[in-house]
DNA sequence: CATGAATGAGACTTCATTCAT
DNA sequence: TATGAATGAAGTCTCATTCAT
């Protein structure tokens, strides 16, 4: 169940590259990095790099849709299984939190060079990203249609500020690099689902309750 | 007080080149435009751009701290003023969306260069940009400790989810590159604050009320 | 007698630069340093540099010709008179390392920018250069005429050496950019006329005498 | 035992990039020629040039230093072999002036953009410089102690006008750029030593001897 | 005389990509 | 597959010089 980028057999070079290629671009940003230093990173000539892949854009592409397709995946999953609207969220914010827990330069990539490059890669996976935005929406939808979430807030938006929610939390993990225990994680999900399922302020009861 | 770059007499150069460089960033990015396109926007001689800014970077950083400084002085004003805690985050909601409303561009090369690109500018201007967060997060604990919103949620963490959804949302116009009418962004800016505040799920006594 | 260049009545803007000029070309050589720190040092406007000379190149002739027409004079005045030729020699060994003692950054700028600089100064002001050669070398010829001199080494050969060495010397001080007392010009004028006409080698009878 | 620089097996791309940038140092001067023209000059892609060397400057900084051991090696045997001091002192003039007369490019380099820079590149292979005079200044010292050379000229300053004189009379080739006959280097060697040696005035018994 | 903003050619350096082995 | 030398286009920054006031 958790997720986990695949670790490959010591020979499959492609792999070692893919790797390789994730830490530097964590660790340095993508355009600040050169294409050598993955293939210095990943022990194998220059030149290998270009056997494996058209471009370093290709790289970045892959490592992107890769990942980007389990996510999907997950959402329209969770979307057909009969469960809590909260539940489903839950998973979804699992899954993109686990992430980040068991491969932070992944998610860092996917975020940063991404999710968040308008201007760059982010256009080049409009379409991907925003099925993930429609399978959220889609769950919203269904809530909302079974009474459980109100209507006034559009599905799109509610999609919107949920996955927002949960990427700029892990955008302020990124920027300040702190060192996060299990603990943490768990209750971030927890959180991040309250906060946008049942919202800040107080209710005459309140719904809030084993959120530990 | 409705946000807005200011428009420069004709003659300096200074800011004619900033919102020249504005407009380039938006339209094709910092990394991918040259400093000649932005002389050229600017209809400047190259070099000019280097008498009045020590390099590219410099230029970004300038047009980014000059505009987030507005948006940190709104949040610690409205701080300071006895509202009700809604209002105080729709003012801040509505700085920035207007700011968008206004000057799409300016808001776009922001968020895109500077405020989600942790490897480069935003790790430049960390401290700015945690102080927005933090005078978010007192408003919020403000309203936690006068009992209006509940305490289980971590004021820091609202924060983050607050914030995160505007951006969110602002990104995705971005993205999208559609034409919003002034509607949308009034009904934006409730939508945020109602779902934050209020929560997507149903209640018995609805308290979506007087948020204009 | 004590060469010094001329410091100028306060209006004079011309020479101020021309000063300045020496001390920034001193400081950080001709080809690192902008016109504009020129400007700064002699606390005049950027464009005013530009109003008494015609470029950056024309200054630093002028610095060179004006201070190395005194050079020339001081040779073939002293050439003419009658004199044993070590003191003429004295003379002529006085005049450069009184420069030094007096003005060492106009020395450093005349030898390391032009006298040095075969590749680009040095050949625009060849003909004056030549010139301090020459009279140098007539000095020996007319002593090698009178039987003072051997004449198995060529006069023009001569004149390098006896120059070269003073230049070396003045070479080392600029290098090393060491405090000298007014003993040690002394000192190192009696020795470079000492050792050119003298020699290293010990003779029957010694003619070195009180070289304190 | 003619100093000569290396000539290259064809495919040695770096040697032939270093001989071609000493021909074009030398033809335009280091701070006039581009990176370009070396490598046109070398017959090699642009990119080539920063495969194998950092920057121009570490191109420079490695043709000086390849040289300019081999001289300090030199003088470093020629001092602890038991040798007249002459003979000793012609040796070092004949490294350098045949160095000359081999290839004069490279010795117009090392003189013109190093040795007598004392802004810029003579200052950063100081201690590489003062290696020489040291040796140099070694045999006089012992010259001295074994009672040939007189000991009231300092053994620094006379190392000084030893290497100064040789210098100086390379810098007259270069300058002038006049063809000179393998006849002229023999006598030039000579009469350096003989000048600083013997020096220039008349002795009652002439010691100008065996130096062929 | 004096000012300093404006100009724009030019140079270094970087680095993605190709290619011969 | 694997290597790393070779290529060259592109971009940033510098700075001497000009010019309008």
């Amino acid at each position: 169940m958790t997720p986990r980028r695949g670790s490959a057999p010591a020979a499959d070079k492609r792999r070692i590259i893919l790797d390789a290629a994730i830490r530097v671009f964590a660790r340095e940003g993508f355009h600040r990095c050169r294409v050598s230093d993955i293939a210095r990173e990943a022990n194998v000539a220059y030149g290998l790099v270009y056997h494996y892949f058209r471009s370093k854009d290709e790289i970045l592409d892959t490592i992107f849709s890769e990942r980007w397709a389990l996510l999907v995946e997950t959402i329209e999953t969770v979307d057909k299984e009969d469960l809590p609207v909260r539940e489903k969220l839950h998973t979804i914010a699992s899954f993109i939190i686990d992430s980040y827990q068991h491969d932070p330069d992944l998610m860092k990539v996917i975020i940063v060079e991404v999710t968040r490059a308008a201007n760059t890669f982010g256009s080049h996976h409009l379409d991907e990203i925003r099925r993930a935005y429609e399978g959220i929406g889609a769950i919203v939808a269904q809530a909302q249609e079974e009474g459980t979430f109100r209507d006034d807030i559009s599905a799109p938006f509610a999609s919107l500020c949920f996955y927002g929610a949960i990427e700029q939390l892990l955008s302020a993990w990124i920027f300040e690099a702190l060192a996060k225990s299990p603990d943490d994680f768990e209750q971030a999900k927890e959180m991040v689902v309250e906060t946008v399922c049942g919202g800040l302020e107080l209710r005459g009861v309140s719904s809030v309750a084993n959120t530990g």
